[in-house]
DNA sequence: GGCGCGAATAGT
DNA sequence: CTATTCGCGCCT
């Protein structure tokens, strides 16, 4: 090490103001560092623990080409806190940082000195080892670091909290057995009792894995609750993701009924800090092994896990929008693989990746038998129909028309009366404007925004900067007439109500949204995903309005979206409700499939369809947004493997960006290469300091 | 990302 | 020969 001559004489003292100044303390520090330095040397090393007095610790950095453990010597007094699992404060290049030990061991692979744990946060184990596996398969999936997917895994440290005992799960209730219990709640499913069967043995053979397709009418919150139940019956541990909030109260309520009171944990997004640790905690420390929640959920560590359950898995809420992006799904099938346990996707439709997952013999496919759909539901096309056109002349282009009208109020004043559900592409009232002269679509003249007209006798309003555009004149051909082309939920709700005086009217939307509706005779007006359930039944009737509109979405997957909602609000219907589907192309095969109630087929011929076209499932891609220069740089390094086929790049985003996209492409079979290729590239960027790429495997919305 | 180290450079 | 800056590589 360098000697040096100490200065002499206090220098800080006559610095304050001085051009000296920074010199002098930059000195000062680094004079400081030598002396703890030496000082470090000097003084007798502190005593190390006698058993593995080492620790493999991964560190918090985010920097891609440190994302792998580095060892620490554990102090005697750490020994028995240090364990695998807890948090750590450790010196890392210079700097303390947070990080978790993974693992202790006797001795270190490392060439050069180890540095000593500075601290154990917590002794409380929160990174279990399934996780710390898990972490890794998504983190090289995803072509991202191990620290962004354990901040999706363990939630922050709430200390007040984590002092709280954890309350004991009550025993089971001595009801009946579980297993009846599922096979009740799953009749008119199958293979389910075959499922069901091997769920409730688990040492009868591999763990089964099946993908399901719900009739419409079932109470599926039952179905997937009363599954969770047969695992932990069997002494296994189960999970269970939904989309949102709501969905997580319907099932945590029909947890509830299948295992009774506390034990279960619905984990939330929603909730407050101390709320997610306690519930985290919960999950953590054993107490509960059965969890329901949303898309962060599919991490939670679920002791003895033998179940993991996707409720309607092509909900877009299943992609997290935070690096590396990761999808529910993918995570729980991950997961599934590694630990290796019972998989359940279910849902009213049927994803191409659902449909995929059967294609190739990895899960079986149940499904209501034939029967059972005719004895649960009618479905009809209404309004574009040649032989309802020729009934109902009248008809012709109508937007509710008379078969539709009848059937509300058949639903609501016959025999069985009942509420009915319809169905609205698009909330507000007119949520999108047209020239009335020359059909050219209403813009802001301030921004170029699109116009709408919120409630009933509203001035038109940009719906990206606000503004009233009170006297609109169109920029094409200067008529000041507006039409609305499409009508939204509110708007709908008001030509119900003339069309249908004294009929109670109720509207669920993403802004006001209604979770139950009381099992009575009243129209309920909702966009997709808003629908409420009716309480301990279903709907006499459902409509799904303006079905082009739903068809019409600029998505590449915006015909199985389209069925996937028309089978959302449809599956609520009651057994041997009718649903009627409005305005349409009756040919169009997402309609044929509602109308055959065939999600199962439809996956299967969007799936070849994909494959025929390159897409997902068939194939694997990823993007890559930078700007161009960086895209061009990125793609001289990438050397990419022969089978990447490169597209774009092409304009990114919003104009005010000058990002790039970039989408490579590989057969599915060599997807795994392809996140090893993009993780290299994470790596040696990060180690080169050059600019940030994003990365996004699975993309969603492609 | 930040820090330390060595090479390069300007100043003595 | 020394003080300062800059760029690069490494981080247990």
């Amino acid at each position: 090490m360098t000697h040096r001559v100490p200065d002499e004489g206090p220098e800080e003292q006559q610095d304050a103001g001085q051009p000296a100044l920074l010199p002098a303390v930059v000195r000062s520090q680094a004079r400081a560092a030598r002396k703890k330095a030496e000082a470090r040397e000097k003084r007798p090393p502190k005593p190390v623990a006698e058993v593995e007095p080492v620790a493999s610790v991964l560190v918090d950095v985010p920097l891609a080409h440190l994302d792998r453990p580095f060892d620490y010597l554990v102090p005697a007094d750490a020994a028995e806190t240090a364990r695998p699992g807890v948090r750590v404060k450790v010196r890392f290049a210079g700097q303390d940082v947070d990080g978790f030990v993974v693992a202790r061991k006797d001795a270190s692979e490392h060439g050069g000195t180890l540095r000593p744990l500075r601290r154990v946060v917590s002794a409380e184990p929160v990174l279990h080892p399934e996780v710390v596996e898990l972490t890794a398969t998504l983190a090289h999936r995803y072509a991202g670091t191990r620290g962004d997917v354990l901040r999706l895994a363990v939630p922050p440290r709430h200390a007040t909290v984590e002092k709280e005992q954890t309350p004991e799960a009550p025993p089971p209730p001595a009801a009946g057995p579980s297993l009846d219990a599922a096979r009740s709640a799953w009749a008119d499913h199958d293979p389910a009792a075959a499922f069901l069967g091997h769920l409730a043995d688990p040492s009868g053979g591999p763990a089964p894995r099946a993908v399901v397709t719900v009739a419409p009418g079932a109470d599926w919150t039952s179905m997937l609750a009363t599954a969770a139940a047969v695992a932990d019956a069997a002494g296994r541990g189960a999970l269970l993701c939904v989309p949102d909030g709501r969905d997580v109260d319907r099932v945590s309520a029909a947890l509830t009924r299948a295992l009774g009171e506390g034990r279960h944990v619905a984990l939330r997004a929603d909730a407050g800090p101390s709320r997610r640790y306690r519930d985290f905690l919960a999950v953590s420390r054993g107490a509960v092994r059965v969890v329901v929640g949303t898309r962060a959920a599919a991490l939670a560590p679920v002791a003895d896990l033998g179940l993991v359950v996707i409720w309607d898995d092509g909900d877009d809420l299943y992609s997290e929008p935070r690096a590396p992006y990761p999808h529910a799904r993918e995570t729980l099938l991950l997961r599934a693989a590694q630990q290796d346990t019972a998989v359940l996707v279910a849902g009213f439709a049927r994803t191409v990746e659902g449909a995929q997952l059967v294609r190739s013999g990895w899960a079986h496919a149940i499904a209501p038998t034939r029967e059972t759909l005719r004895e649960r539901v009618t479905v009809r096309l209404a309004g574009a129909d040649d032989r309802e056109v020729a009934r109902d002349p009248a008809g012709r282009g109508a937007r509710f028309p008379t078969a539709a009208r009848d059937l509300v109020r058949d639903a609501l004043t016959g025999p069985a009366p009942g509420p009915v559900l319809v169905q609205v592409p698009r909330a507000g009232y007119a949520p999108s404007l047209a020239c009335d002269t020359c059909r050219t679509p209403a813009r802001c003249p301030r921004c170029a925004g699109p116009l709408a007209v919120t409630t009933a006798g509203g001035v038109p309003t940009c719906r990206w900067c606000g503004h009233a555009d009170e006297h609109h004149r169109c920029a094409v051909c200067g008529a000041t007439g507006l039409r609305a082309p499409v009508r939204g939920s509110q708007r709908t709700v008001e030509e119900l109500g003339r069309a249908l005086p004294g009929a109670r009217l109720r509207s669920s939307t993403g802004e006001q949204v209604l979770v139950t509706v009381p099992d009575e005779p009243a129209v309920v007006v909702a966009t997709p995903g808003a629908e409420p359930v009716v309480e301990g039944a279903g709907y006499a009737a459902v409509v799904l309005l303006d079905t082009w509109l739903t068809l019409g979405r600029i998505d590449l997957r915006s015909d199985e979206e389209a069925l996937r909602r028309w089978l959302g609000a449809a599956g609520l219907v009651r057994p041997g409700g009718t649903v009627v589907a409005v305005g349409g192309d009756p040919t169009h095969p997402a309609l044929q499939a509602l109308v055959r109630w065939d999600p199962a087929g439809f996956a299967d011929r969007e799936t070849a369809a994909r494959a025929e076209a390159g897409l997902p499932p068939a194939t694997r891609i990823a993007s890559l947004t930078a700007p161009a220069d960086v895209l061009e740089e990125v793609l001289a390094q990438l050397d990419p493997p022969p089978l990447v086929t490169v597209l774009g790049p092409v304009p990114a985003g919003p104009a005010d960006t000058d990002d790039q996209r970039l989408v490579l492409r590989v057969p599915r079979a060599d997807g795994s290469t392809l996140s090893t290729v993009l993780g290299d590239l994470q790596r040696t960027r990060s180690a080169r300091k050059q600019p940030p790429v994003r990365v996004q495997v699975d993309p969603p919305g492609l």
